[in-house]
DNA sequence: CGCCAGGGCCATA
DNA sequence: TATGGCCATGGC
């Protein structure tokens, strides 16, 4: 049992309403989340400022890969995430680049399909799923982990495993979830990294409860 | 200078 | 199924 609930309340009355994913469009929210794997975001946003005339799907299939890679630069892996982009690009076409038409499909069934694109594993799929496609699920990333194992939780290794268990125990909530992941994310930011939890920190007193329960049972 | 950041693929055992 | 190497930049 993870008091999921709990920790979601403390990080929205900290940090408030994040209003994510911070794109200005649906595509670009698409790009963003595959440049920003294993990156810090401010590379990101150099990379995106520089496919500012490219950032619908069209005018960035119109570009080769060595163009592409080059642009995107800032990002890190740049040749990697190129062919990557296409990848998605390519599934995208086969929908006429309609996010309406895609969102219709089942939630399961379309993370598949974006599993079955090279380059989107399990996270970068979710946070599509939750921030483009209005799909309710739990994005498991580094932080996520973090966090959980920190507060004493014993969380399965697999992604999926670790996803499930929070799903389980909350409700099927888009905006929730939306929330969640970036509250998260937010979190990190200004938490110190290498002490567990520091004297500001919201979810101080579910740690204390938590170390106080078990010290009982 | 080394470490890390909102991963994922592939080869290997 | 589970590690390990690899991809690469910019901030600190």
């Amino acid at each position: 049992m993870i008091e999921l609930r709990k920790i979601y309340d403390r990080l929205y009355k900290q940090y408030g309403p994040q209003g994510w994913w911070p794109a200005e469009s649906k595509f670009e929210m698409m790009i963003g989340a595959i440049l920003v794997q294993n990156t810090n975001w401010t590379n990101v946003e150099k990379a995106l400022a520089n496919l500012k005339l490219h950032l619908e799907p069209k005018a960035l299939g119109k570009l080769s890969n060595d163009t592409l890679a080059k642009l995107i630069i800032p990002s890190g892996y740049y040749n990697i995430k190129a062919r990557r982009i296409k990848s998605f690009l390519e599934w995208f076409q086969t929908y006429n680049y309609d996010i309406d038409k895609i969102k219709k499909i089942d939630r399961n069934r379309l993370r598949q399909e974006l599993l079955n694109i090279n380059g989107i594993g399990p996270e970068t799929a979710d946070v599509m799923l939750l921030y483009a496609f209005d799909k309710a699920i739990f994005v498991v990333d580094a932080y996520a982990r973090r966090i959980f194992n920190r507060l004493g939780y014993d969380m399965p290794k697999s992604y999926d495993g670790f996803r499930q268990k929070v799903e389980l125990e909350l409700p099927c909530d888009l905006k929730l979830y939306n929330e969640f992941h970036a509250l998260i994310v937010e979190h990190a930011k200004v938490q110190c990294r290498k002490k567990p939890l520091c004297g500001t920190c919201p979810l101080l007193d579910i740690c204390a409860q938590r170390i106080e329960s078990s010290a009982k049972g």
